[in-house]
RNA sequence: GCUGCUGUAGCUCAGGGGUAGAGCACUCCAUUGGUAAUGGAGAGGCCGAGAGUUCAAAUCUCUCCAGCAGCACCA
């Protein structure tokens, strides 16, 4: 006999070798029948699993958030079924489960198309109809190997070689088709249930590295319930229409052109948001001690040498150099023997040259630099995605020479300086990510030791919860992380804060101590925004470019019904602008149907309609943004509110 | 950078070996109206770039370039 511990603590006794399946059916056939894996010691295993003396169980029931994990991975097998049973010549190789889906790498000379997805659906879905049972199989490594070299499934006889000695090779099968797998899997493949979606098709590398073979990708969704399907791809579409590139052109905010390509040209409209956003860090900054410094683009590469960027980034630096060509054929001709200069791709080595300009206390520790630092970084071409990925960046960068002493504190104010501008441009939700040593690394365990433990006491000491991420540091020093979720639920990587022991080191920076010896100083590397560029397209997607009425571009536009109602849409609008909001008029002799419809599509907060009634009444008829209706008041009055609501939030209140 | 797809008017897109098409936007004219499209007329294009096949190429072939999706990258 055998005891079995439940979820509640209670213990009962079983006859060995009871397997799941069997245990649970023992309890309820009702609950046997929502019960589609389990749970021994924490670890999610097939309900078809014997039991063991003294094994705490846990049963997944289909609707549990847990089984969606293995509904994602037993649709990705039968995704390879099917593709196998429509194309038998194709290779499998791995099908992992992925957030909100699964995929499914296949070899194959010709990769898919969208049409296979369809068809490859409809398979799936018979297949899922059939049910047969997953069952599971270990096999010797030689009998694995040999059976899939002769499939002619060579990828997978690498797989099976990568298989640590001592674990064992499973083979999990469903009917006639089977699959090296990890497992779990549920009962059958009708477990899977129809709440599933083929997306897209895309080449992905063999093992994740470009040297190797490109594979097929399938991408699919799986969810319990149709419902959550139906949610799922709903979120798509929405961001879909809220995708920045789309609403920046709509807008009229920025473009983007063969010539400059990944760099930005901003439009008016969009200058406005930059400027306004630019503006909203400077006060803050300013505001947390930060002194504000302006350093070179253009920058000999001895410096970067240096620096060590020379070593590390050099691929994604442009290199000018330093020459006038002489030109043949209109071609330029460079004599080869020029100095190199190079466009900064980011601003730390040039803050700590300003650091260094005389002789530094610790009395002046710490000392904050801020930059909006213009940095050039040559993106692969591949990467390069509306503003988000951009090959010119304006970073709201700062640096922040301190003691290891003060380390601690001084991420307690960055975090506080974070959760108030994050709080302040409406994003509440923050996860924060500790990078911790990775194996390659410079410094001494001591220095990375203090570190770690400054970074994640200060988090802790101010009540942030927070997830490590192990070896994920920066090679001169651990990391914290800031993601952002947005309005739709995606999660953005924004701040971050670095400590760097190495870089003082290297550029010599040094202060006087207490002692009057020198000591080198800590660098804190810290971005709030991250690049101005891509916090915009941020914003846009997050407000579905109906941007609060402080960022803006057109905050106001006045449209008088009738043309004998300019003179005083005129002079409504001189009264806004004299209180310093952005307001047109729209005189034309459009009917104010057409106005109305085009200013909403412009996604201007607030339209004043005025009349024969508002001009002799001295009131406007104010239609804001998302609303239906209307509402009218004094001219006075409607002024004032938009003043008070166009303020920058850190000035609202004030 | 890799794989696949795409590139026609400002935008969204149709067409496809032999005068280049639509809707919206734009310009002009009429219209003066109460909260998401008033009517009419007009203008607008090296069909991404280069080469090739052909009597003839926007259309077929090749090479580039850019965009999109994913991968890789992301100090």
């Amino acid at each position: 006999m055998i005891n079995v511990i439940f979820p509640d603590g209670a213990t009962r006794q079983y006859a060995n070798g009871i397997t799941g399946s069997e245990l649970v059916e023992s309890i309820s056939k009702s609950l046997a029948k929502k019960t589609v894996a389990m749970r021994v010691n924490g670890e999610l295993s097939d309900l078809s699993d014997e039991l063991f003396d003294g094994a705490k169980i846990e049963f997944i029931l289909r609707d549990d958030e847990a089984a969606l994990e293995l509904i994602r991975h037993d649709c990705a097998h039968v995704l390879a079924e099917a593709v196998q049973e429509l194309w038998p010549d194709t290779q499998v190789t791995i099908g992992p489960v992925i957030e909100n889906g699964f995929y499914y790498d296949f070899a194959r000379d010709e990769p898919f198309s969208m049409e296979d997805l369809d068809k490859i659906e409809k398979r799936m879905r018979q297949i899922i109809e059939r049910g047969a049972e997953f069952t599971k199989e270990i096999w010797s490594r030689e009998k694995a190997k040999q059976v899939f070299a002769t499939k002619g499934e060579h990828y997978k006889v690498e797989l099976i070689d990568a298989i640590a000695e001592g674990e064992s090779v499973k083979i999990y099968k469903q009917g006639q088709w089977f699959d090296l797998c990890r497992g779990p899997h549920m009962r059958s493949t009708k477990d899977i249930g129809q709440a599933f979606k083929l997306i897209k098709v895309a080449g992905a590398y063999w093992r994740g590295d470009s040297n190797n073979a490109m594979l097929s990708r399938i991408y699919g969704t799986a969810w319990a319930k149709q419902k959550q399907l139906d949610d799922y791809l709903h979120m798509l579409e929405e961001a879909e229409k809220r995708d920045h590139r789309k609403l920046g052109r709509e807008l009229d905010l920025f473009h983007f052109q063969e010539e400059a390509m990944g760099s930005v040209f901003w439009h008016p409209n969009g200058h406005i948001i930059y400027n306004a956003l630019e503006q909203y860090i400077r006060r803050k900054v300013s505001a947390a001690d930060y002194k504000e410094i302006k350093t070179p683009e253009l920058i000999d590469i001895k410096l970067w040498k240096k620096s060590g960027h020379w070593a590390k980034f050099r691929e994604n630096m442009f290199v000018v150099p330093d020459e006038v060509p002489s030109m043949e054929n209109d071609a330029p001709i460079l004599s080869g023997d020029a100095k190199l200069m190079a466009l900064k791709p980011m601003n730390c080595p040039a803050h700590v040259q300003i650091f260094n300009q005389g002789i530094k206390s610790y009395r002046d520790l710490p000392l904050r630099y801020a930059e909006f630092g213009c940095c050039h970084r040559n993106e692969a071409h591949g990467a390069l995605h509306g503003l988000m990925r951009v090959r010119q960046m304006t970073q709201d960068d700062g640096h922040i020479f301190c003691t290891a002493e003060q380390i601690k504190s001084e991420t307690e104010n960055f975090c506080d300086l974070l959760d108030s501008i994050y709080h302040e441009l409406g994003f509440d939700e923050v996860n924060i990510l500790l990078a911790t040593r990775p194996k390659v690394r410079a410094g001494s365990d001591e220095v990375w030791d203090l570190a770690e433990k400054s970074l994640s006491e200060a988090l802790s000491s101010t009540g942030r919860e927070f997830k490590i991420i192990e070896g994920e540091g920066a090679f001169y020093g651990p990391k914290l992380e800031f993601h952002l979720k947005d309005a739709i639920g995606r999660t953005w990587q924004c701040g971050t804060l670095q400590l760097d022991f190495v870089l003082p080191e290297r550029l010599e920076a040094s202060y006087i101590d207490k002692d009057s010896k020198r000591q080198t100083p800590v660098m804190l590397h810290r971005a709030i925004l991250g690049s101005l560029e891509r916090f915009i397209g941020i914003l846009i997607e997050n407000h579905a470019g109906r941007m609060p009425m402080w960022l803006a571009p057109t905050q106001v536009v006045v449209a008088p019904i009738t043309s004998d109602i300019d003179d005083y849409a005129i002079k409504v609008v001189e009264q806004l602008k004299a209180n310093n909001i952005r307001a047109i008029s729209d005189l034309r002799s459009e009917k104010i149907n057409y106005k109305v419809r085009e200013h909403s599509h412009a996604k201007v907060p607030a339209i004043f309609v005025v009349g024969k009634r508002e001009a002799e009444e001295n009131t406007v008829s104010i239609r804001r943004l998302g609303s239906q209706g209307q509402s009218v008041m004094a001219l006075k009055e409607a002024i004032n509110n938009i003043v008070k609501e166009a303020q920058p939030p850190d000035l609202k209140n004030l």
